[in-house]
RNA sequence: CGGGGUGUGGCUCAGCUUGGUAGAGCGCAUGGUUCGGGACCAUGAGGCCGGAGGUUCAAAUCCUCUCACUCCGACCA
């Protein structure tokens, strides 16, 4: 037993050191391995079968709101970067260039694209002659380059899995309409499948988009008390299509601009998922994007049955669960201690005694707790214990955020509670750049997000955390990945 | 990009101060006993010490350079 407990510490306790903790639990849980290539990482299976799970849920519901997939190059050419002043020079400072084919140099130098707003504008300038074929609405789903100086596995990678949409429509409303359908989308899975309770809001001038009119942003709280932002959609105005010249005849036979939208959620939002549900054991995976929902570990597995058992049991379920069978020769402690590492929702365990009874154990990852249950309706158990799983985490998540969210009126308690409580602070900002500049250099904390006015309240008397003027709004501020 | 830390079998590390040609635990392989919270016994395979250069009769150990990872900061849709 002495010795056991050694194994279990080999992941450092989440409180003791947190950023520690994270590459303990990616690395050991197989997720990810470091690459060869500075900065590039490498998903192994299991971490990118949580990414399948959270494109599935994604791509359905773009499918499911009218968006279409395509594909567009790896290679952007450097006069098309350039179109758009604003966004080069927002990108330029992360972008890796391809400048020679074989031995030969280019005529002209290609980036490996970082997004690709104006590959697709180039095109979609050729596509598009009237406004009978808006609205536009594509996505791909593809990797990304920046060439990103401090790099952590799915926080900040040189290179990124994403999806990004972009579409284009006849009126700014419209593009308004996506840009918050979209934002939506994300939020909903991001709450109902991923557990990660979320703020939304509008991004400020200075943490907006490179080249766009408005970016809204979803932003979730880590158990360290640092934002992860996991999710943005802009509204591009029509500063693209303008510079790219995509014109179309409209309804009145003008020529007019049409209205531009991208947005985008990464294999970032696998990092919050660590982050936010994770435990000293490991990963906690919320049932909806666990690659093994179910893991049946045979107890005394020589004896007579027991495995027999198991693998019909394995058969029985895996109609409706993704199941797993772990009959290794390990001991059924160390089943025990590694697969809840990896986060597996429910763990199923029969041994003799239960094949008497006609029953099995359920043991919950977020709860750790065992019940045991009839043979007979164990699907139906184990679709409930799933969905109240979900439930529970996402219900613990939001209580985290709220214990780290707290209100400041004045400089001074702003420093306060940032220090005593890291986490969200919510303070009224009056829209001055300066006063966003000077809260960032004393405090670290940068604004999130401004929230919707359904969301807005007013902190204190209303003036501005920093300057004291009058202020219209209240922020989200936080230290942020 | 600035500052700190670390590089020794697959993993975690010891050895370095006081140079003499490499160790432990875990893991792995084989056989056996075990099996309801990280089991045990026996046997065995596996490294020339991140890389390059230098000092020396001799370098994991001393010196120089370099690379990688990691943490903090700056930067970062």
């Amino acid at each position: 037993m002495g010795k056991n407990k050694n194994k279990v510490e080999a992941i450092t306790p989440r409180d003791e050191d947190f950023a520690r903790w994270f590459t303990d639990v990616i690395s050991k849980t197989e997720l990810v391995d470091y690459s060869p290539v500075k900065g590039f990482m490498v998903i192994r299976s299991y971490g990118y079968a949580i990414w399948e799970n959270i494109q599935k849920l994604y791509d359905e519901r773009f499918k499911a709101t009218g968006h279409k997939n395509v594909y567009f190059p790896l290679l952007i050419p450097e006069s098309l970067l350039k179109k758009e002043a604003e966004h080069v020079e927002g990108f330029a400072p992360e972008v890796a260039w391809v400048t020679k084919g074989g031995d030969k140099e280019l005529t002209e130098p290609l980036c490996i694209r970082p997004t690709s707003e104006t590959i697709i504008c180039s095109m979609y300038a050729k596509w598009l002659h009237t406004y009978r074929q808006l609205p536009f609405k594509y996505n791909q789903w593809c990797s990304v380059v920046r060439w990103e100086k401090t790099t952590r596995p799915f926080l900040r990678t040189s290179e990124f899995l994403w999806q990004e949409g972009h579409t284009l429509h006849e009126t700014a409303e419209e593009a308004q309409e996506e840009t918050m359908q979209m934002l939506n989308i994300y939020r909903e899975v991001a709450e109902n499948d991923l557990a990660m309770p979320m703020v939304v809001g509008q991004k400020s001038e200075k943490e907006k988009f490179a080249g766009g009119s408005a970016t809204y942003t979803m932003e979730a709280l880590m158990h360290d008390g640092q934002a992860l932002q996991c999710g943005t959609s802009h509204n591009l105005g029509q500063h693209f299509t303008k510079a790219f010249d995509i014109t179309y005849l409209n309804r009145d036979n003008q020529q007019a601009y049409p209205y531009h939208t991208s947005w985008g959620v990464s294999t970032r939002l696998i990092g919050g998922i660590i982050m936010v549900h994770g435990d000293d054991n490991g990963l906690v995976l919320p049932p909806h994007i666990a690659p093994i929902q179910v893991v049946i570990l045979p107890i005394a597995q020589h004896k007579e049955g027991v495995l027999d058992r198991a693998y019909a049991l394995k058969d029985q379920l895996s109609n409706a669960f993704k199941v797993e069978l772990d009959d290794s020769d390990n001991s059924p402690g160390w089943k025990f201690n590694q697969w809840e590492m990896k986060g597996v929702p429910i763990r199923l365990e029969i041994g003799p005694r239960d094949i008497e009874h006609n029953q099995c154990i359920l043991a919950r990852r977020d709860t750790g707790e065992k019940i045991s249950v009839s043979l007979d309706d164990v699907e139906a158990s184990i679709a409930d214990l799933l969905e109240e799983i979900q439930k529970n985490l996402y219900r613990q998540a939001l209580a985290m955020r709220e214990a780290k969210t707290s209100k400041a009126v004045n400089m001074d308690e702003f420093k306060h509670r940032l220090k005593e409580n890291p986490g969200f602070v919510k303070a009224m900002w009056c829209g001055d750049r300066h006063c966003e500049d000077e809260i960032k250099d004393e405090t670290g904390a940068s604004i999130r997000c401004i929230p919707f006015d359904d969301e807005q309240e007013v902190i204190g008397d209303g003036v501005c955390v920093c300057c004291g003027k009058p202020a219209k709004k209240m922020a989200y501020f936080a230290r942020a990945y």
